[in-house]
RNA sequence: GCGCUCGUAGCUCAAUGGAUAGAGCAUCUGACUACGGAUCAGAAGGUUGGGGGUUCGACUCCCUCCGAGCGCGCCA
């Protein structure tokens, strides 16, 4: 399965550039001395980094070790060539520069550097660090798009704080970014939790494969309570479908969090737009008919195997309605589409993809951002969630516990590809454990200090 | 069985193919009538899961084995 690679995608320029801005001129100064020494860029570009360790300077570059072996001389006299045509050359706040190691340039600058810095730092306010550099870019950010079919699971956080980051990441670099929740209300992942409602609702236990969860019970209580008797199983549905969507709006308002669009896959089915992609699909030569059913030939585009678009029964699978949904959001004028989904679906990264493709989109679309599940622990021992069984821990039970600012911050805390444990005892804790008390504790001394001065 | 992701200090995690693999916590030593003791200074802690390979150079790329999580439906 391919998987999105941070390197070279959008989001890795924009750390680039958000956090070296001196390095464009080094690089150049450096492009420079190449040129004088009369040797010709590698390859890849001018590679140029803040070294691990101060004593080896404030930037370091193994453009020497890049170019000596085409040129067939020794690394350490290229560098020691570039050394020089850079010092007789040099760049804005230069000081000096060493030839270290194997033929590592060491680049050293004046403090002043800093102190320019600064005065950008305080001259820009909250506006450092903002660029243009994705200006122009439309981009539609999808992100938790869970069920309606019950509250936020605690583990959901991670994509509330990671997507909402990312998203204002992306618009301070000027990119127009769109929120987006994904409803699936049309599928029977809604109509199993109907019937469970329902089935509560009449004082009967859910289906076997229903939702089990205390919380049907409880919502089928408010139900009789807010309409009464006499509620049909369809009107059940409808009527849990509306109440879990205020419940998921209560606590993405609680984390501070808004969606600009609440995209609803019904309607997708009513416009017709989900026969419209078929069509699409099939006058593309795209899918072929066997055994009754209609198939995506995903396999030409790297999936391994082809995809059911049309069940033998008539009724569309999930992937169709879902490259509806991608297509609509083309059609909306986004030209980049982003998607955050649990590294639990990622089997379905190639099939989206492969099918936007057919539609004559380009390839990578969507990106998708694959996360690792959140781990969550309690008293040592790791709580298992399901929203079927109804052993859950929501979002909504931990921002009763921490602030909204803490959980963000700790689900940030960890790199997405990690299986991050999420420590309830130790988010809870007023202990050195618990790094969210740094910041507090860096905050108070801070606002202890700025009164004192102010008394003195 | 096949595929995807992952495996780094006791724990939780960092490290665009670069130099001696870094932080915090925990542990151990020491300091102190203190800009908030929610402190400060220091120490110890590693064969980066094992083994091969590519490279001037590998935690990083390739192969293989081991282990973990997840996915393999005309479910969503």
């Amino acid at each position: 399965m391919e998987v999105v690679e941070p390197n070279g995608s959008r989001l890795a320029e924009v750390g680039r550039y958000a956090r070296w801005t001196m390095r464009d001129q080094i690089a150049d100064h450096l492009s420079r001395a190449l040129a004088a020494v009369g040797l010709p860029e590698p390859a890849g570009g001018i590679t140029l980094d803040p070294p691990k360790q101060v004593e080896h300077g404030d930037w370091a570059t193994n453009l020497a070790l890049q170019v000596a072996k085409p040129a067939g001389r020794p690394p350490r006299d290229v560098a020691a060539d570039l050394a020089a045509a850079l010092t007789a050359d040099p760049p804005p706040h230069f000081d000096r520069v060493e030839v270290a190691g194997p033929g590592f340039l060491n680049i050293y600058l004046q403090a002043s550097w800093l102190h320019d810095l600064l005065r950008v730092v305080v001259a820009e306010g909250e506006d450092y660090g903002h660029s243009d550099r994705c200006k122009g870019q439309r981009i539609n950010l999808e992100f938790v798009s869970a069920n309606p079919t019950g509250p936020l699971h605690a583990g959901g956080g991670r994509w509330i704080a990671v997507g909402d980051a990312l998203a204002n990441v992306l618009a301070a670099q000027g990119a127009e970014v769109h929120r987006e929740y994904y409803l699936n209300d049309a599928g029977n992942q809604l109509d199993t939790f109907g019937a469970s409602l329902f089935a509560r609702y009449e004082g009967r236990e859910p289906p076997e494969d229903g939702y089990q969860g205390p919380y049907v019970t409880e919502m089928a209580e408010r139900m009789r309570a807010n309409i009464g008797d006499g509620v049909t199983e369809d009107q059940a549905r409808e009527w849990g479908y509306r109440d879990v969507v205020a419940m998921l709006h209560e606590d993405l308002g609680r984390v501070g969090v808004v969606f600009d669009t609440w995209f609803s896959e019904r309607t997708l089915h009513e416009r017709g737009e989900v026969t419209r992609v078929l069509d699409t699909l099939r006058d593309a030569g795209s899918t072929f008919d066997a055994d009754g059913a209609t198939w995506l030939r995903t396999t030409d585009f790297g999936d391994d195997r082809d995809r059911v678009l049309v069940k033998s029964d008539g009724s569309t699978t999930y992937l169709l309605g879902d490259l509806a949904y991608h297509e609509d959001k083309f059609s909306r004028g986004w030209d980049h589409l982003i998607d955050i989904w649990g590294a639990d679906h990622h089997g379905q990264v190639k099939s989206v993809q492969a099918g936007l493709r057919a539609l004559g989109h380009p390839d990578g679309e969507p990106e998708v951002i694959l996360g690792q599940l959140v781990k969550l622990v309690r008293g040592g021992e790791v709580v298992r969630a399901s929203k079927r069984t109804g052993d859950i821990v929501t979002l909504a039970d931990i921002l009763d516990e921490v602030d909204p600012d803490v959980a963000r911050l700790t689900f940030l805390l960890q790199g997405i590809d990690t299986a991050l444990t999420f420590d309830l005892d130790v988010v809870t804790a007023q202990s050195m454990e618990n790094p969210v008390y740094y910041v507090q504790y860096a905050h108070a001394r801070c606002a202890s200090i700025a009164r004192r001065a102010a008394e003195a």
